[in-house]
DNA sequence: TTTTAATACGCGGATTTATGCGGGTTTATG
DNA sequence: CATAAACCCGCATAAATCCGCGTATTAAAA
């Protein structure tokens, strides 16, 4: 073996270069070549055993930091904080050993997010994507009801979920709004999407509506069912706030 | 290759946007090549290469967020070149107008991303994972077949799945396999999730087996069905590769 | 102590990768 | 329906990589 001018064996060259990685989270192999007097092969050779033993990450041109990785994807969606806020009061309403059901959207996202992981309860959805979700804490039991997934309301709809949504009867349903009016009460856009939410709304004894304030007081063309039908209504506001006036009656704010 | 004075390595780009799009839920193209110093060009290929990778959504001018549609974060996929070449030869099995069950992994997950959009069928499902995906294509139909969500396969089992099965039979049957070897045929690790896949396979006429090279002559504890039984075999490999070679009887290898 | 094997390097040349640029095409939008 | 921006395609290029080979040094074997 060689030893150059500089006299550096192979695991003082990678002792140097892992050196060089913590201290900077990147290093490139013609610098390195240069610094240790050595040929950029002898470089890539050393990068990828290092690589190989995996103390970094190999790239081309050079070498990153192990410890250097996409940042955690944590979706900031609209009103996010609301939305948090609103998830964690709702959290209250999951008795442990309780049977659920729940809608989709992303305020419904935030809660099943903050659920504590030592909750144990079942879940049933609609939603591949909440099911997923709820599929991350370790004590739930999900119960995903199938049928053919609609790609805009990314909910399962048709007779199949409808009929099997007829066979049970849960003690909660946590349902978002997509409109919600004190005249007409709550209610939601598309016709197929809408037949779902009702067979929901039969399935459970109990009906929580989780929404963000701006909902309130709109309508939209499809009817789900009267005010008078809901239990809980969970917005980001206060219980007292005027802008719940229209909804006390009966309805336990949170 | 010239690496500008800010010298970013195509990786850190790739994360740097990832940071945005987190931040503002979407890029535009002629910003990052300005933050980034670099040609617009570069940045348009960095985004296909994202999007390719499913971790954004290219648009005309820019990217959006994938978050709101698709919420869960999965680590970069192992292998993920040959997936991705698997998954392109296996596109030419899945006809327009047929009816396919498909099953799940990640492979699976790269042949779903790489369906052109304009193939109009149905798929049935037991994998939310794969629905969502699926559904990302407009003219696909996307039956998911519901059940107990399993936590550790991300797939739907228990009776409910295998009874709905029972009353299917479609045109074919992708599968990825766990375990494969020309003596004990297919084979699964997993007693529930074994049931299903075996409720599947008696559903289709046909079936594919998807998977790397790595998984071939390799047999786990549960018995899904003998090599005859399936069809076609699918791997990253040449059909005429050595490898290959305990497979050959009726099979066709693409 | 030779002989043999193994390892570490460097080097030349072929190949791949990353990028920018020019020019034709498509898309969005007023 | 015009027009600017965005896009796609192919090409050029230079750096980075890969591959095989020769050599030197050391370790192991005979």
């Amino acid at each position: 073996m060689e030893i150059p001018a500089t006299g550096l064996f192979k695991n003082e060259r990678h002792a140097f270069i892992i050196k060089e990685i913590n201290l900077h989270n990147k290093v490139l192999s013609s610098e390195l070549s240069q610094k240790l007097n050595v040929s950029e092969d002898t470089i890539r050779r050393d990068l990828a055993e290092l690589a190989d033993a995996g103390e970094l990450i190999k790239v081309h041109g050079g070498a990153l930091s192990r410890s250097y990785h996409y940042p955690i994807q944590q979706s900031k969606t609209y009103a996010h904080d609301a939305k948090k806020a609103i998830g964690k009061k709702a959290i209250q309403l999951l008795r442990p050993g309780s049977h659920i059901l729940i809608g989709t959207g992303t305020t419904m996202l935030e809660l099943v997010r903050q659920i504590p992981d030592d909750l144990e309860a079942t879940f049933f959805t609609v939603s591949p994507l909440m099911a997923l979700e709820l599929a991350t804490h370790p004590l739930i039991k999900v119960i995903l009801i199938g049928g053919q997934l609609d790609m805009s309301s990314q909910i399962n709809i048709g007779e199949k979920p409808i009929a099997e949504l007829a066979d049970i009867k849960v003690d909660l349903c946590l349902l978002g709004a997509y409109g919600i009016d004190p005249v007409d009460g709550l209610t939601e856009n598309d016709w197929s999407v809408a037949q779902v939410k009702k067979a929901m709304l039969r399935a459970a004894r109990q009906l929580a509506i989780i929404t963000i304030s701006e909902k309130l007081d709109s309508s939209l063309p499809m009817h789900l069912c009267p005010l008078k039908n809901i239990d809980y209504l969970i917005t980001e506001l206060q219980p007292d706030d005027p802008k719940l006036d229209g909804y006390r009656n009966d309805i336990i704010l949170i």
